[in-house]
DNA sequence: CGGCGAGTTGAACGTAATCAATTGTCGTGG
DNA sequence: CCACGACAATTGATTACGTTCAACTCGCCG
């Protein structure tokens, strides 16, 4: 791999964990990887073969049943980490919901360098946990809020993620932004169909609380309203 | 504590990670705490001050909202692992759904103790990683499962846990046990009302799928049906 | 025996899903 | 540059599943 050095995500990923000597030996085992929009890096059910950091792009996590049905489970955005590391197979599929960059490694390098640094293992503790926390708010959507309480939270959820980018003189969330999805896949996200999507998102335009100027980009217009209502009080 | 050595989930549970020597030093810093049926551990919102690990019973994690709606996102059983550690307000309260026995720790004390103990670390990292997928899995069950296919998993998944007692002889799951929760928990699980759970375990009796003694108590009839149901075919 | 809480069952309602038609957007080639 | 086709999104009408509200049953304890 070139430079981690230089990554933009550097600071922000588990490889914060390591310092310029491991750092140079971890980069031996992992390559950068573009990824296109729709593409898929994991299968669902496959044996968990690699793990990566995202560098740039959005990418989503699926489950689906036999008949069709799907869930994203997760999304992940620059820095954060993918993949199922110390063996089990992946129980969901790893898709690129926009053009992304990744720094991939095979499973088992990975799993045999972090044995060695306990401090890798520990930031990548610190992200899984997190990352639970998040997982455990979703499922509180899911199983008990309506559907324009999901809308707004998604909004509000993208809108931090995306503002997040670490360099913290930076707002910590956007006011305006592109979506990195299409309306079935928040639909897949919140456990909607793609017609209520499209109904709840006009409900809030007309309430004023966003303007969509084109189908991808959402304008925050009232946060403090949007926030009470996904917050379902 | 008393003895950690004679402890039942003494292999099961993070502590498996230890040696006799590192066993010891621990267990001087946590103490066993038996939790009656409905009494709260931790609570939603509250800085995190312990951790523990469940030794006897079965605990939920909850969340609710503000004009309270809840959902349980989360159950633990005997050798689970309970807590935020490192920093971070607890975003779930912790409630014992039956009569409980934990070996608790105070936070601070527990995470300077791992941070001295990489294999710790890493035994709580794969629980964390496994109690993610089960999450994820629970996410495609609240976003886009029936009434019915819910319940099914749900009793399979309940089947499973108190199953998996570790004692590698005994069956991997029970085909009869006590439920660990009322229906209005068993609602708050699976994102649905009290009433759609009492109709829909009526309905799984007279198509003979299972058979319910009395409240409490499930035998499973017809695995494999039940399984076919809750695979979401 | 009476009263209480948990659970079941029934009837009416409402939210989101489904089915269907229309509009809008983007990329391509004439 | 515009016409066209393909796909994404919106909008409308109807249906269905689960919720809500309400009555009733059961088991348990005083």
């Amino acid at each position: 791999m070139s430079d981690c050095m230089s990554c933009v995500v550097r600071n922000r990923a588990i490889c914060s964990a390591l310092n310029p000597d491991e750092l140079g030996a971890l980069s031996k085992l992992g390559r950068k990887q573009v990824v296109s929009r729709g593409q898929t890096l994991v299968w669902e059910g496959d044996e968990s073969l690699v793990v990566a950091n995202v560098i740039r792009g959005v990418l989503k996590l699926g489950v689906s049943t036999a008949d069709g049905r799907e869930q994203i489970v997760g999304v992940v955005f620059p820095s954060d980490f993918i993949g199922r590391p110390f063996g089990k197979e992946s129980p969901y599929s790893v898709n690129a919901l926009t053009d992304a960059e990744v720094c991939i490694f095979t499973r088992s390098s990975f799993d045999d360098f972090a044995k060695d640094h306990p401090d890798l293992q520990h930031k990548l503790l610190q992200r899984t946990l997190d990352e639970l926390d998040r997982a455990r708010q979703w499922m509180m959507l899911l199983g008990r809020k309506t559907a324009s309480e999901r809308i707004a939270t998604l909004l509000l959820e993208i809108s931090n993620r995306l503002g997040n980018t670490g360099c913290s003189s930076i707002a910590p969330f956007l006011d305006q932004f592109e979506l990195p999805m299409d309306r079935q896949q928040m639909g897949d996200v919140l456990g909607l169909t793609i017609e209520t999507v499209s109904r709840q998102l006009t409900k809030l335009k007309e309430a004023e609380m966003i303007a969509l100027p084109d189908r991808r980009t959402v304008v925050i217009k009232d946060r403090q309203r949007l926030q009470n209502l996904a917050e379902a009080a």
